[in-house]
RNA sequence: GGAGGGAUAGCGAAGUGGUCAAACGCGGCAGACUGUAAAUCUGUUCCUUCGGGUUCCAUGGUUCAAAUCCAUGUCCCUCCA
């Protein structure tokens, strides 16, 4: 059954949506934050511990299940549900990403893109159609259009052409969708450009969807301004009624200046990646672990923070962890540092119903930066 | 008692006359990471007031020049008795 979105609540000042969508009879709300896992696992952690942080939607990536284990034995496996063990929302990402990190300009045709398969040196085509073809088997509830997803400083001339061409994508992956249970959405794409952003959107909400991304942000050194004008230039030419999802958004501040640009969804490596590096998210800021400084600290990462790992082990325990090379220690930073995006959206969504975003926006950058905040 | 081999930066280990403040690995100290080819990658790691200063077990010597050659000593390892 497809998943139905609507939205609550505008926030008064920045228009900061509220929403709700019901899912094997639970409610789950956005603005939210989704974990990634890629390989049909959030890495180092299990289900039951995603769904204790109280996470919604997660991802996985069709290029990588494609070439293993193959989408046929996820199919035969019941699904994506079945296979991974995890009953609440699951997206999939289209293998659009792939052309941007794993592709050369020169591999990507009108058909499709061809990929050097990175575990074999095997050439691969992957076309719009397939990737809806191997989504529908995976079976997962929200599928993504097959786009071009281009360097965000790439000319007004590439990404024009571009747009056009993930246009002509979204056309011919839509006609190959076949999954009546899952959601499909298109993808904006145009850089920062003002008149690509409203290009891309108008288009593609001509073709139809189930829901829109903002797709080619975040992955070129943008400055953050440039970035959040391209959720604006997106945002303000999407349907009201639909989801919006800033695909690979997941830096603490760009969550709420997301939210405040009327985006609902978000996912991101990066709670999971600096984990397993041994970085963790605090509410006064960004901390190293690995810091000699932390040796002897017999205290929760953050005092703040109602995770597993806040409620039980100390800064100097996760350190030795980390440094010693222990898998326990990645663990225990990834449980962190997704409660804390997940508890960080609850936060946004109650600033949304009490209209008080900016100040909730402020008082944040206050505590996270400093007087840091801007001076990059 | 006899015969060999060895001692290099925090550790392991290259280097056997000048291009050596000394490869490389580990460890240490930092940095990066935003739809995951990422438990990865990068920098740094004798001292310094950045001019330079002091190093390769110790001492003495050879040489224009020594981690590298010679002598003696100290310590370690292997084999034989």
């Amino acid at each position: 059954m497809k998943l139905q979105f609507a939205v609550q609540k505008k926030e008064k000042e920045t228009g900061a949506r509220l929403g709700e969508f019901t899912y094997n009879g639970k409610v789950y709300e956005t603005p939210m934050f989704m974990p990634v896992g890629t390989q049909a696992s959030v890495k180092t952690l299990s289900p039951e511990e995603i769904k204790d942080m109280n996470a919604g939607i997660i991802l996985a990536n069709t290029y990588h299940l494609w070439l293993r284990p193959g989408e046929d034995i996820v199919n035969r496996a019941g699904g994506l549900h079945k296979f991974m063990n995890y009953d609440g929302p699951i997206l999939t990402d289209s293998g659009g990403f792939q052309v941007f990190s794993l592709a050369n300009p020169k591999d990507i045709t009108e058909e499709g893109v061809v990929f050097k398969n990175h575990l074999n040196g095997d050439k691969l085509l992957l076309t719009p159609e397939k990737s809806i073809e191997i989504q529908n088997k995976l079976d997962s509830d929200i599928a993504m259009s097959f786009d071009e997803c281009p360097p965000a400083s790439a000319s007004h001339d590439y990404l024009k052409q571009s747009v056009e061409r993930t246009l002509r994508w979204a056309k011919r992956g839509k006609m190959a969708h076949k999954n009546d249970n899952q959601m499909l959405f298109g993808i904006v794409q145009g850089g920062y450009y003002e008149d690509l952003r409203k290009f891309s959107a108008l288009e593609t909400v001509k073709i139809g969807f189930d829901g829109y991304s903002i797709g080619g942000v975040a992955n070129d050194h943008e400055s953050k301004e440039e970035m959040y004008k391209a959720f604006s230039y997106s945002t303000k030419y999407l349907p009201e009624d639909k989801l919006r999802y800033a695909m690979g958004i997941g830096e603490p501040i760009d969550l709420i200046e997301g939210a405040i640009r009327g985006i609902d969804l978000f996912d991101c490596v990066a709670p999971t990646r600096l984990a397993r590096h041994g970085h963790a998210f605090t509410k006064k800021g960004k901390i190293n672990l690995k810091n000699a400084k932390y040796k002897e600290e017999f205290h929760p990462i953050d005092a703040t923070c109602d995770c597993y790992t806040c409620q039980h082990y100390t800064k100097a325990y996760v350190r030795h962890l980390i440094t010693s090379e222990e898998t326990f220690g990645a663990r225990l930073l990834s449980i962190h540092n997704i409660r804390f995006l997940i508890s960080l959206t609850e936060e946004i969504r109650e600033a949304i119903r009490k209209d008080t975003l900016l100040q909730y926006r402020e008082e944040f950058i206050k505590n996270y930066y400093g007087d840091a905040y801007g001076k990059e």
